[in-house]
DNA sequence: TTATTAATTTTGGTATACCTAAAAGATTTT
DNA sequence: AAAATCTTTTAGGTATACCAAAATTAATAA
């Protein structure tokens, strides 16, 4: 198998399965590359063979330690990259995304540690996601949902789970970016929108906005 | 046609023909991409169905407009990222092709512009190699050959023909890097061997170092 | 528990990018 | 101008990564 193939693979049923949690459908694969579910049996059969996941026939699957291993520098490589396009080269939150898919690819250990060096190692990619060290290693935090958010309490923005360029555009627009502290005024019964405030200035976002950021209270 | 195919072939074909000066064989092609010359007259087909070369049979190939315009992008990208890694990110200048020759292949003219700006667009790679423009503009120079140099003169080290990783560090243990001021003191006449001093320390180079090493008249 | 639906696998393809060996064409040497 | 040699092309073939359609297996509803 071409190792960009493989890659692509590992990485997609590496957040399939919740950072390993749970197993994998073909059928969730299938969609997720785009690609036909036939195809998709046949590439997992190759990858059991090499040992890179744990494929059991019409059940599911899973990686094993070297897959996991594999998927990490993936996962590392591209929030790396995109930290670093995001932070040092000032691009958009909405832009890195696209370009760290080819750059995830590129394997060099010391470009990867340099870069993250240059930054002091960061813990978080612009979304908020957690950047694997050198050694695979994930920061875990106690983040919620600001659709979990309670009325007169205050959260910082940690992150987002959708990073479609049309979210992020919009939440740029309203200045809901990482690091922002919203102050919650009221929650709608209705519909659960949430009308905060950011900055000094007043948002009303709906539920399925709020489903989408992470937030720490504070 | 892949596209990391197409601008392989494109590259090459660009360094073959010496910037487009004369057709490129299928031999030299096959021989640099290391495959056989069948497989070359394949893809050659279909680059010409392509555009990007005229291919006469049996006689040779050259590029068209569009084709010098992409090998030009391609090695615009390679010799930015060449600069940014020795320049921007400490590795050596034994180290950057390598990497180089992954990183090319990433179209994104944002981001090229970006490093080539940070670095205050500069026109010559580590090894000294011109780097085209954003319009694919090569700046051209007057270098020679160090083993054309006359004794009693005094040169500028310009760039290297030869691009091998035991050259670089060659070159680098004695100091001869591009910047480099030597003065000639010595012809030999049997072997064409020459005896100079960079940085007051004395070095002897054989023809074949001097052949590979261009340098300006100061 | 059987029927229906949904997911998965099998079967029999395609296109790409390579290959070797043989044939044809071009160039050089005698 | 033949013969010898070198280069290019053709013919036939492989592996990868995909596909659609049919067959099978599993899950859900009746
Ligand atoms: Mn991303
Ligand atoms: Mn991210
Ligand atoms: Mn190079
Ligand atoms: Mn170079």
């Amino acid at each position: 198998m071409r190792i960009e193939t493989i890659e692509n693979y590992l990485k997609n049923i590496y957040h399939l399965s919740s950072n390993n949690t749970m197993v994998v459908s073909n059928q969730k694969l299938a969609d997720k590359l785009a690609i036909s579910p036939a195809s998709v049996t046949e590439a997992l059969r190759k990858l059991h063979e090499l040992k890179f996941v744990v494929y059991e026939k019409s059940y599911g699957t899973r990686l094993t330690a070297q897959g996991t291993k594999e998927a990490l520098g993936i996962v590392r490589r591209h929030r790396i990259w995109e930290t670093y396009l995001a932070k040092e080269l000032g691009f958009g939150w909405h832009e890195v995304h696209e370009i760290a898919e080819e750059l995830e690819h590129i394997k060099n250990d010391k470009l990867i540690n340099k870069l993250a060096q240059i930054m002091g190692n960061p813990a978080f990619d612009p979304h908020g996601d957690p950047i694997p060290d050198a050694k695979g290693k994930i920061m875990k935090s106690n983040f919620v949902k600001l659709s979990e958010a309670k009325v007169n309490n205050q959260y910082k923005v940690m992150g987002v789970t959708d990073h479609s360029i049309a979210f992020l555009k919009y939440l740029e627009k309203h200045q809901l970016i990482i690091g922002a502290v919203l102050s919650i005024k009221t929650i709608e019964e209705f519909d659960n929108s949430i009308i905060l405030t950011c900055k000094k200035k007043e948002v009303i976002i709906s539920n399925k906005v709020a489903e989408r950021i992470i937030v720490e209270v504070i």
